[in-house]
RNA sequence: CGGAGUGUAGCGCAGUCUGGUAGCGCACCUCGUUCGGGACGAGGGGGUCGUAGGUUCGAAUCCUAUCACUCCGACCA
């Protein structure tokens, strides 16, 4: 992508309403842009990060047995009476009605749904277990929503819904969601630890969130050092073996590790100090079993082996990828700007030319560019008519992993400049070494 | 929802107390000089001062109402 052909409305102040550091960034680099309270619309850059965020969590829903499907953002209300949360749910939820005049309202979640299409089509054991899940905007009506995309009113979720048997395969299911998490946040670049949830309202037997440590992060948080280090559960992870999927679960959830709502400070203290790790952490999924909640008054029932009919156990699953674009950059950035993870990062390399209009500079950049398209890389190249030192400013901000950085200085030594924005390090390299190097 | 604040050009702000032709910096456009870490000079464009009423010869400024947004607290992917 040419920069002069893009849509990138960088800012150079930062809008006085941006309090912590992921908002101010992402108002600074053209991501995002505040429409009303709470409400935002992602701009070309923000929007690639996003769908990259959105690519990593369906590939390991699917790579765990989750099916994705699309439910709408409206939804009847007769179906949130069924469960009876239609009056529960209080103003967070927005009403609207259509021009009969039917109660309609924007989905904040879709428990209810999900079940009454399982319901319509499933009738036996023998289509069990099954995991839904679809990418979809919800709207929560918060009170006071804050610190950007991090607590918006409307934000993208993605969630899953498990069907089971039983209580037992509720449990697996759960554990297979559980194993899917750890490695979506591993890939995302991002230090994961599950933590006992209370399951609240919902009820039922399992929870935990998901907290990222980042020191801006929202709430503190106690945990094991030994989480650190902990390996992500492989890609061929099998997700039909229940003994495997438990041992994971069991290792990552055998030591101490509590947000500050669960926190024990007696056992947190028998730790080695050592071993004790006080952090900032965002909450970037929360995972549940709720059993037959929703299954037993909206007669959603399957027919056993012995014959008998029965409602289904359920779960359901969920991760922000809106709230995930912020958290990570929470979690990765300097003074000058953001350091994305190269799995979302909105472009791999960022191509500077210093100098617009010199023929050396303009040849070799153009070489570079269409090596690197060509092999698939995804490349920002900067030819706008601007000095370098705003160039620079430009790429540190918007933070793409690797820059090349193109000058008539460098080229009269017939070398190029390769800059990686994480650990600033830079090598002079020839043309065709740099784009090399880029190319996996 | 309780408390506190703010609405003036794309962004950041001054002007409001004490009414008298709407300003500054950045950004934008033109020309020139520049060009390896956010250049300099000259010229230029852009604002029904959140909205609606009212007071006044005259309102960004005073009064009334209203809307929006932000921050602090209690709740949440």
């Amino acid at each position: 992508m040419r920069l002069s052909r893009y849509f990138l409305p960088i800012l150079r102040d930062t809008p006085k309403e941006a309090e912590i550091v992921s908002h101010r960034l992402m108002l600074r680099a053209g991501m995002i842009r505040q429409e009303s309270a709470g409400i935002y619309a992602w701009m070309p850059l923000g929007l690639r990060v996003l769908d990259k965020v959105c690519a990593i969590v369906r590939e390991e829903q699917n790579r765990a047995g989750a099916v994705e499907l699309l439910m709408p953002t409206l939804q009847s209300a007769d179906l949130w009476r069924e469960s009876g949360r239609y009056e529960d749910y209080g103003k967070e939820m927005l009403r609207i009605k259509d021009r009969h005049r039917r109660d309609l309202l924007y989905g904040p979640t879709n428990e209810e749904m999900i079940t009454a299409i399982f319901r319509a089509h499933v009738k036996s054991y023998k289509d069990l277990p099954l995991n839904l899940y679809h990418v979809q905007w919800k709207f929560r009506d918060e009170v006071r929503p804050r610190f950007g995309v991090m607590r918006s009113r409307e934000f993208l979720m993605k969630d899953a819904y498990s069907f089971d048997l039983d209580a037992q395969g509720a449990n697996v299911a759960y554990q297979r969601m559980f194993v899917a998490y750890l490695r979506t946040f591993a890939r995302l670049g991002l230090t994961a630890i599950p933590m006992a949830a209370d399951t609240g309202p919902i009820g039922g037997e399992n929870s935990h969130e998901f907290i990222i440590l980042a020191d801006t992060g929202e709430s503190e948080v106690y945990c094991h050092r030994d989480y650190l280090q902990y390996a992500t559960p492989p890609a061929d992870v099998n997700f039909d073996d229940p003994a495997a999927l438990s041992g994971i679960v069991k290792k990552w959830t055998a030591l101490y590790a509590a947000t500050s709502e669960k926190h024990d400070a007696a056992a947190f203290a028998a730790l080695p100090a050592a071993d004790q790790v006080t952090a900032r952490g965002i909450e970037v999924g929360h995972i549940f079993t709720f059993g037959t909640k929703y299954s037993e008054p909206m007669k959603a029932n399957v027919t056993g082996p012995d014959g008998r009919e029965v409602p289904v156990h359920m779960g359901s699953y969920g991760i922000g990828p809106t709230r995930l674009v912020a958290a990570i950059i929470e979690a990765g950035h300097d003074d000058k700007g953001i350091v994305w993870p190269e799995a979302v990062a909105p472009f791999k390399v960022g191509l500077a030319n210093l100098k617009m209009g010199d023929s050396a500079s303009d040849a070799a950049c153009a070489k570079i560019y269409g090596a690197l398209e060509n092999a698939g890389v995804e490349v920002l190249y900067d030819d706008r008519d601007e000095r370098p030192g705003a160039k620079f400013a430009t790429l540190d901000l918007i933070g793409l992993p690797w820059q090349i950085i193109v000058g008539p200085k460098g080229l009269a030594q017939g070398t190029v400049e390769v800059k990686n924005r994480r650990s600033g390090a830079r090598e002079d390299l020839s043309l065709e070494a740099a784009i090399n190097r880029m190319i996996p």
